[in-house]
DNA sequence: GCGTCAAGAGAAAAGGTTTTCTCAACGCCT
DNA sequence: AGGCGTTGAGAAAACCTTTTCTCTTGACGC
C-alpha cells in the first residue's frame, strides 16, 4: 500500500480553532475579531463580514472556559438527587433543563444515593467547576440530602425535597392535591371514602391525610381511619382484602397515596369481583403514567406537575444568579387531577 | 433598630478566594503557592505548610475554569439521551458517573427527546463548554439520536444505542440474554416454550427471537411462531388469552420480550386460573425491579447489566480522552439471569 | 491652515492557575 | 579565593476571550 491516508482507530484530535486563528485569517487583531463576532464595537461592515466569514469557514467556536473565567459565570448548574430511579427527579430535571437551556446553561446531574461521602465529592467537584448554582432534589419530600448546602457561597434551590432553614424551596402542594382527589370523589356522589397510603414517617402522608379529613368534614361525611402501609402494590391488595372482608361496612371510594397502591387496590378489587368504578371509585397519586395507564381501568390520579416545578426552580435559580433578591421560604405549587376511568364520569360530564 | 446585622434575603455572594489571596496571606508569590498546594517544586517544609495552612484557613478552592483552560481538559463529559423516563439511561448514567467521579469528572445530562433542534442546542452548549467527551445513550438500541456526532472533534461513545459507522459502542448482548432465558426454561424441563415480544421494527426483537429459535433447535424442541405486539402489559394479557384459548396445544413456558409483557402474561394466566410457575413458567427481560418484584409471583428475568455497561463506557471514554487508541466497533456486554419465582426452581437447586 | 471630532482598529489588561525559566544566596571543594 | 552545585523562591508566559483605553487617520468647520 502507498503511504496515503491511513484510517485512524480514533478520530484525530485537532487543535480547536481560536479567535487568534480567525483574526490572523482575516488580517485583523483578536480584539477586532472579538468585537466583530459579538456585534460590538465599531468597524466597517466589510471588516465585520470578512471576520465573520473567516470564523464560519474555520469552524470557530468560542472557548466557554475562557469566557466563563472572564465573566465569573460558568453557565452551568449542578443538580443533586438521591432518587436512583429518577421517578421524581427526572421530570424535575426536565423542567429545570427546559428553563435553562435557552440561556445556554447546562446541568450537571449527580446522584448522591444518601451517601455523604459521595455527596461531598460531587459538591466539591461542582464548586471547583464554579457552577452558578445548585438545585437539590430528592425522591421524597421528607428525606434530606446528606450534605449541608447552606454555606457554599453559591445560590441553592430545593426542589421537591426538604429544605434547610431559610432556604428557597419548591414543593408540590400535597394538601391541595389530596383535596382535588377527595373533592372529586365527593362530587361524584361517593359517601364512604377511605384513604390508603404510605408509611407514617413520611410527612406527605400526614399532609394528605389532613386534607382528606378536612374535605370529608366539609362535606359532612365520616372519615374512617387512615390506613398506612408501604408504597407498594402488595399493600394495596392487602388493603383491599381488609376493606372488603366479609363483615363491616364497605367503602364506595378509595383515595390512594400513590399509583402503585392504587393499582394494588384495583387488582385486589377485580379479583374479588368488585366493579371499578361501578361499585368503588379509586384515585391514585403521582400520575406515574406507566402504572396509571396500564391499570384496569386506567387510573384517575393526582399529577404533581413536577415538570413545572422544575421549570419554576430553574427560573428562580436564574434570577438568583443574576443577583436579583428572592424571598426565602417554601413555595407550594398546585397539583392537577388527571381524570381517567377509575372513578366513573363526573356528573356534569 | 440599630444599624447592626440585617438578615439578607439571600446569602451574600462573596468573592471567591484565589491563589493570589493565599500567596499574599502566606507572604509568597503565586507560583510558590501553587507549587506548595500541588506538592510540587522545591521549598522548605516550613514554607509549604505555612502556605497550605493559609489555604485551609481562607477556604481556598482552586478555580477549575482556569485549570481547565490551561490543561485543555475540562473534566466534564456530556451525556445525550432520548429516554425521557430514564428507564434505561439512568442506570447507564449511574455506571458512567461511578467510573468518572473518582477522576473528578462531572456529567452534563441532556435529554434531547428526538428533537434535532434541541439536540443541536445541547451539543453546541457542550462543545462550547469544552467537554472532554460525549456519551450518547438511547432508550432502545434501534432509535438513533437526532444528531450527527461523528465530526465533533471530541471523543464520542455510544452506550445502549445504535452507533454511527466506525464508532465505539457498548450494547447489551441480547442474543446471549435470550439464550440465558430460554436455556433456563429448557433446563427446567419445559418443552413447549413460546416467545411473546415487542414490535417487529425493533432490532432487538429479531436478535432475541433468533437466539430463542437457536436454543430450541439445539434442544430438539419445536419453536412456535414468535408473537410480536407492543411492549405493554395489555399485549401480555392478550397473548395469554390467545395462547390459552380453548382449542390448541398449550405452552408450558413463555419467554417475554420485556417485564411489562411478562407481567401482563402472568396476570392473564392467573385470571384464567393457570398456575405460575406450576403449569407455566414465565421469564421476562430488563429486570425492571418495580415490575419484576411486584408481579405475582415475582419475575425471573434477564438483567442487561446496564450499570456495568455505563461503567465500561465511562472508562473507555476516559482512555480516549487520555489519548489512548481504542478500536472502533460494537462491544456486546453479557446479560445475567435473575432467578425469582416465576419458573420454579432449577432441578439442581 | 488649524483645531475638533469621529471612525476604525489595535494594544493591553483582566480573569486564575500552572509551569518553565531565571536568579540569588549559600555551602563546599580545590 | 574562586568556581561550582544546590537550594529556595519568584518572574513571566501560557491558556483564550472580552473590554477599555489609546492611537492614527481622515473629514470637516471656522
Amino acid at each position: 500500500m502507498s503511504d496515503g491516508m491511513e484510517r485512524d482507530v480514533v478520530a484525530p484530535r485537532r487543535r480547536p480553532v481560536t479567535l487568534r486563528d480567525v483574526a490572523e485569517d482575516a488580517g485583523v487583531s483578536v480584539a477586532t475579531a472579538s468585537k466583530a463576532l459579538n456585534d460590538q464595537g465599531r468597524m466597517t461592515a466589510e471588516t465585520r463580514t470578512r471576520i465573520q466569514e473567516a470564523a464560519r469557514r474555520l469552524g470557530f467556536r468560542p472557548n466557554g472556559l475562557a469566557q466563563s473565567l472572564l465573566r465569573r459565570r460558568s453557565f452551568t448548574v449542578g443538580m443533586l438527587t438521591n432518587d436512583t430511579y429518577g421517578r421524581f427527579s427526572l421530570p424535575v430535571m426536565a423542567g429545570i433543563s427546559e428553563a435553562l437551556v435557552d440561556n445556554g446553561v447546562s446541568v450537571f446531574l449527580c446522584n448522591v444515593e444518601d451517601d455523604p461521602r459521595l455527596g461531598q465529592l460531587h459538591v466539591d467537584a461542582m464548586l471547583e467547576k464554579r457552577v452558578d448554582g445548585i438545585i437539590a432534589t430528592g425522591k421524597r419530600l421528607d428525606r434530606r440530602l446528606p450534605i449541608d448546602l447552606s454555606k457554599l457561597g453559591v445560590p441553592v434551590i430545593y426542589a421537591f425535597t426538604e429544605p434547610d432553614a431559610d432556604a428557597i424551596a419548591f414543593v408540590s402542594d400535597d394538601e391541595g392535591g389530596a383535596r382535588l382527589a377527595v373533592e372529586h370523589l365527593v362530587r361524584l356522589g361517593r359517601r364512604r371514602i377511605v384513604h390508603v397510603t404510605g408509611p407514617a414517617r413520611f410527612a406527605v402522608v400526614h399532609q394528605r391525610a389532613a386534607a382528606y379529613r378536612a374535605v370529608l368534614a366539609e362535606a359532612g361525611l365520616a372519615a374512617p381511619a387512615v390506613m398506612m402501609g408501604s408504597w407498594t402494590e402488595s399493600w394495596g391488595r392487602e388493603a383491599a382484602d381488609i376493606l372488603f372482608a366479609p363483615q363491616g361496612e364497605k367503602p364506595d371510594a378509595i383515595f390512594c397515596g400513590n399509583d402503585q397502591i392504587a393499582r394494588g387496590v384495583i387488582d385486589g378489587l377485580r379479583e374479588r369481583g368488585i366493579d371499578v368504578p361501578g361499585a368503588v371509585g379509586v384515585v391514585g397519586f403521582d400520575n406515574w403514567e406507566i402504572v396509571a395507564t396500564q391499570s384496569r381501568p386506567p387510573l384517575t390520579t393526582v399529577d404533581m406537575n413536577l415538570v413545572s416545578l422544575g421549570r419554576e426552580a430553574g427560573m428562580t435559580l436564574l434570577s438568583l444568579v443574576d443577583g436579583k433578591p428572592v424571598e426565602p421560604g417554601i413555595r407550594k405549587l398546585p397539583c392537577r387531577l388527571v381524570v381517567r376511568q377509575s372513578c366513573g364520569r363526573p356528573p356534569d360530564g
